[in-house]
DNA sequence: TGGGTTTGATAAACCGGTATAGCTCCTGCA
DNA sequence: TGCAGGAGCTATACCGGTTTATCAAACCCA
């Protein structure tokens, strides 16, 4: 016998098909003995529910999909995607739902699997990520009637469900840390302003210059990748004023940044300190070890999951989560600012 | 209207369902203007294939599976997966195929996932990676009789099929190089013997050595992480008769090694050359940017996946395709060794 | 002109589950 | 004693495709 069927299970319990399908899902419909009896022999028989058949009759697919909009180059450097879809997997994994991770160029291209997912079937729900000003794929998401979850953008109302960390919170601690260490002139290297987390962090900095006597505190817009993170940093540091500390909106460019200033000779803690938004292994390998905003992010992917079965069960609520502030680990790349401030 | 099936489609044609499926799919049975007339309704209702019926009806899944068997928090550093995963799904694109991704911790739960998803149906075959010697993998999907293709190791006869890259040649490139630079001394910081490539790389040094006239090769093994890789050099660096050239088994690794040297006074590249085995952003961030060994990684994902869909078509050939070779990149960390040889 | 083959199509079975209507007993209660 | 009601189970339709057996009409060639 290959794979057992239900039918065959009933044959061998002597019972219908249907009393099969009550005992293995749980559900009322055969007395305790029968369902003790057929779950027995369906472990003897080591059947499993052929995932098709099931998806056909019961018309959900045990399947989720996510799809990473990023130029595959930038991807992958960033442990970040890696430690989500790892939590991610973990709050599927209960429910043994199995995820459909797609990596594509654009949001036209993304836009475009979903609409072939939704017709086609394949998920239940997406997980979104990235979150845009003026987001395209949430319309979308709505018209196709997909059940959806956002990481990392908290929406207002009739918007989709979201899993979300308090970047605005989180960039105040780091430039409060570093007002406290004494530095007035700050720079802030940014991401795209297209991220809603970019212009929630850029507008963090910028009200909270005044309130902490900050002399400047430009924010800088990138496209996240190592060579305008890099050349953002040559920019300022050649400036008659220059920052005494920078931030970046990333791990990568704050390494770029590092290189930048060791190769200006900028000593780094000493005349330059330096905070990274975001942890890895990275920062720890660099010398000096980055300062740097560490994110619970396997457990910001595992919450995901969790919304987002709840929301496919019960596609009418919008649950939105906050999760685990965000904390700073201070290591060696920052200190007070030199004495002889311009 | 919902979302249409090839009955209704089969209505508006006039047709019955048979005629409509064996238009849509192009197999004989249908006349060209039936045919012609079929597509057009289909296109003008955007019907598309439910996913679970195809799969139910035909026994196909129109999906693949790829297991990766790593602690997530050594993942992501490395672009590998993800120019892997971008290949891999370029390759499965063009059939309109799709990717379940699995990360997991260990092998045994990788085979636990394989034996479900072939008792599930969920995916049509798999890809593998980071074989090892003796894999357990291999007979376990042999007798799942579930399609596979190996990234990276070249099966002998009545293995799977497989998709690899010499690491043989490209590792006596980098050794051949350094020799030819004028180094005698040099390491090789390896990543674990457990995986076949490590000992593929370390025979290679070891057979090249007398060769070349290298007065000491050896080949020290890690388990591929930073901090075995900056314990290693540490050693090294520590001997009497310290190594000129270390080449590591890793990008992250030579980048540790690299801070190591660093820290230890040691210049690179004067006194000390590093090649990394494997290139990526990282590499490229470092001052000196890294001597590393570029693989189209890309390229060998998309391999992998045409592969596969060839083994799948028909399970009973074993294709061993074979990629580009690796090329090396010289970069600044590499250069004659010191004169003052020890 | 007639028998055999090919072409174009249909109806129905089938894939492996889920959902539901309905049947048979058994129990409880008036 | 009779009947309502529920527990336990069966039979069957159904999900949306694919595949096969069957068949009528057209076509071919002697």
């Amino acid at each position: 016998m290959v794979r057992p069927t239900i039918a065959d299970i009933a044959i061998r319990a002597g019972v219908s098909k249907g009393a099969v399908s009550f005992a293995l899902n749980g559900r009322p419909g055969v007395s305790d003995a029968t369902r003790e009896r057929i779950l027995k022999i369906a472990e003897q028989m080591s059947w499993r529910p052929h995932s098709a058949a099931r998806a056909l009759g019961a018309s959900r697919v045990d399947s989720v999909g996510m799809v990473i909009a990023r130029p595959a180059r930038t991807l992958g450097v960033e442990p970040f995607f890696a430690h989500l879809l790892s939590g991610v997997q973990s709050g599927l994994s209960a429910e043994s739902i199995s995820l459909q991770l797609l990596i594509v160029e654009d949001t036209a291209t993304e836009i475009e699997v979903y609409r072939r997912w939704a017709s086609e079937h394949r998920v239940d729900g997406v997980i979104l990520v990235d979150l845009t000003v003026k987001d395209p794929r949430i319309d979308e998401l709505k018209a196709l009637e997909l059940p959806a979850v956002v990481i990392g953008g908290r929406g207002g109302k009739g918007a989709l469900a979201s899993v979300w960390a308090d970047d605005r919170d989180a960039m105040l601690s780091i430039v409060e840390y570093l007002a406290a260490l004494g530095h007035r002139r700050i720079a802030h290297v940014a991401g795209t302003p297209l991220f809603q987390h970019t212009v929630r962090r850029i507008r963090a900095v910028r009200d909270a210059a005044p309130r902490l006597g900050l002399v400047d505190a430009p924010s800088l817009t990138t496209d996240f990748s190592d060579a305008e993170g890099a050349a953002t940093t040559r920019k300022l540091l050649s400036q008659a004023n220059r920052p005494t500390a920078i931030v970046y909106d990333s791990d990568v460019m704050a390494v770029a940044g590092l290189g930048v200033a060791m190769e200006m000779g900028v000593s780094v803690p000493g005349d330059l300190s330096i905070v990274a938004f975001d942890d890895s292994i990275l920062t720890q390998l660099m010398h000096p070890a980055l300062t740097a905003l560490s994110r619970d992010t396997f457990e910001f992917g595992r919450q995901a999951a969790e919304v987002l079965l709840e929301v496919i069960a019960d596609p009418a609520q919008t649950i939105n989560r906050r999760t685990a502030d965000p904390v700073l680990t201070v290591r060696e790349s920052t200190a007070p600012p030199p004495r002889q401030v311009g």
